[in-house]
DNA sequence: GATACGTGGCT
DNA sequence: TAGCCAAGTAT
């Protein structure tokens, strides 16, 4: 069942909350347009690609200070994809979800070899390389390029579920409705596309966040559904908690960061500090192996992949 | 479709 | 304080 809203209600939206973003756009380094970018050095899409990666499931205040780095030693994939893979794993810090620097730089690499360095302006393509995902290319695609792609990330669900839907809070994972709405609610010009993404996923990210929205400072609070209801609570099934002491991911954590600080490869033994039990650890540090993370060496030796 | 995958700030 | 939450992707 896709709510699709009256063509005067949507383009009455549009005007709403499109005006509130010019007015309140944060200046976020990635999102400064084409002809005002002030490093001529740095390739914009590629910046733009780096972004999108970095914010997965990671808030924009820690990967702010990561991407003007990530900037400063790769400023195009080329350069990325002549280092290390194991320097873009160290470079990535405590962003966490390492395997996202691990990606980057495969991404980086077939970006080098198969699309001759240049970033593909093309939604397939750009989903085709590694670590790319839906929400990615299509943001990507939007903000690099300008494409009219709906990008459906967890704050425009949010939005668009209390805007139109009335409900409190999207399902818990993305449903076809849902891309369903947010193509609809797409403006049919481009440009006018392209900032029609970005200021619904700021909506969301700043004023109709999720636990405590801002509802008396959102620009579209007289055309809610949800507020129209009585803003209703949750009724739905909940996102299941994210256990983490004593999990894996913990366990890796420990295990890479102790990697990430060392300027040369360490020895097991250096490792075995992290976690009293060895067999949790012992499989940890496997899976790492297995990932790609942590390269293996002769003597019982470990390193982030060179 | 469910599950695994980091990290840190906020309430 | 324990849990919630954050611009998802791959399997």
């Amino acid at each position: 069942m896709t709510h699709r809203p009256p063509i005067g209600e949507v383009e009455a939206l549009h005007d709403t909350i499109l005006d509130w973003y010019d007015a309140n756009a944060r200046d976020l380094p990635w999102r400064i347009p084409a002809a005002d970018w002030p490093w001529p050095q740095v390739d914009r899409p590629w910046a733009v690609l780096v972004s999108e990666v970095m914010l997965q499931q990671t808030p924009v205040a820690r990967v702010e200070p990561m991407w003007h780095r990530w900037m400063q030693l790769w400023p195009t994939p080329a350069h990325l994809a002549a280092a290390a893979p194991g320097d873009a794993v160290r470079e990535w810090g405590r962003l966490g979800y390492p395997r996202r620097a691990l990606r980057l730089h495969a991404a980086a690499v077939a970006i080098r070899d198969e699309h001759g360095g240049v970033i593909p302006a093309d939604l397939q393509q750009l989903q085709a390389l590694p670590g790319i995902g839906g929400y990615t290319a299509a943001a990507v695609g939007a903000f690099a390029f300008g494409i009219r792609s709906a990008v459906v990330d967890v704050n425009v669900r949010r939005a668009e579920a209390r805007l139109v839907t009335g409900a409190a809070y999207p399902a818990p994972s993305l449903s076809a409705a849902e891309t369903a709405l947010a193509r609809a609610l797409l403006p049919l010009d481009e440009p006018a596309a392209a900032r029609w993404n970005a200021a619904v996923m700021e909506l969301g990210a700043v004023v109709c966040k999720a636990a405590r929205p801002l509802c008396a400072r959102c620009p579209a609070h007289a055309q809610c559904a949800w507020i129209r209801a009585g803003s209703p609570a949750h009724d739905g099934p909940r996102r299941a908690a994210q256990r983490w002491h004593g999990t894996d991911r913990q366990v890796r954590g420990k295990l890479l960061q102790v990697l990430r600080d060392a300027p040369a490869a360490v020895p097991r033994s250096a490792l075995d500090l992290v976690w009293p039990d060895a067999g949790q650890r012992d499989r940890c540090l496997a899976s790492l192996v297995e990932d790609g993370l942590v390269e293996p060496l002769p003597r019982e030796r470990f390193r982030l992949p060179g």
